[in-house]
DNA sequence: TTGCGTGCAAAGGTTTTGCATGGCA
DNA sequence: TGCCATGCAAAACCTTTGCACGCAA
């Protein structure tokens, strides 16, 4: 079970919430789209349940939680078993607000260069890569 | 003046609030110390104010934003001139919070990277790497 | 049955917005 | 004089807390 020794309950809430976070396989959610989903569902859970489950998840390590500068509300992301977690990164455009998923061997590499050259050990979770999205630098809207 | 054409007059709350910040030297404040700290001096400046100056000044890339304390509010920090650079990169320790300057090319080309391949172009201005330091890792010190 | 999980409502804290006034250029 | 900047108050947000009830084991 978790690794912190929380006892751990089976309920509906939880069942629901670490189906609907798997099955959204790389994208992030924060709690509020949680909430939203879960409304327009019909089978709502409570705020303060979505928060404590997450937070629980979190530190069972089967979910992680982001901090994006700008927007004051976290991220989260379901971790798949095989997806582990050294080469994922995020970017967000500061025009439209999207973060986007990145999956980037020359990050991974730069993060080498960081350690080696540099003694400075990347941390990937916090780190967040902010420019312009192809949409806006074209000019185009968003969202 | 700025970068991103902003017109900008000079009052006494940008004045006061960016000798303030230069003061500080490598130390991170939270708007609502500043607004703490003038609010003590005598010499208030409304918090409306402060949150937008704080944010042009980021916008300007003279003072870098951070989110450190999980999930609480931002902290800023004054750059020196030195940082106005084309290819000047802000590593954030998240141990002792020290903000290291980088002058590295691999992260330009990343940067190129990203253009090209992922269709994102990275603002240097705006972006932190967050991570932990050598002397941190090496279980050395704090502050 | 036991005690954790849930959820409502309300609090707590940070940041933003509306709008009238003030001040730089 | 023309705008931008300021600041008060209030709103908007995100997250946490208190407390009573529900439910898994």
């Amino acid at each position: 079970m978790s690794r912190t020794g929380h006892s751990t309950y089976k309920t509906r809430q939880r069942e629901l919430l670490l189906a609907y976070l798997s099955s959204l396989s790389g994208e992030h959610v924060t709690a509020g789209d949680i909430c939203e989903h879960f409304r327009g569902c019909g089978c709502a859970i409570g705020q303060t349940t979505v928060y404590r489950q997450l937070d629980r998840l979190v530190e069972e390590g089967l979910v992680k939680k982001y901090m994006i500068d700008g927007n004051s509300s976290a991220c989260y992301e379901y971790l798949n078993e095989d997806c582990e977690e050294e080469n994922c990164y995020h970017c967000k455009c500061e025009v439209c607000g999207r973060l986007i998923h990145l999956h980037c061997d020359e990050i991974t590499g730069l993060a080498a260069h960081l350690r080696e050259e540099h003694a400075f050990t990347l941390s990937p979770v916090r780190t967040v890569f902010y420019g312009v999205c192809e949409d806006c630098r074209r000019g185009g809207r968003a969202k």
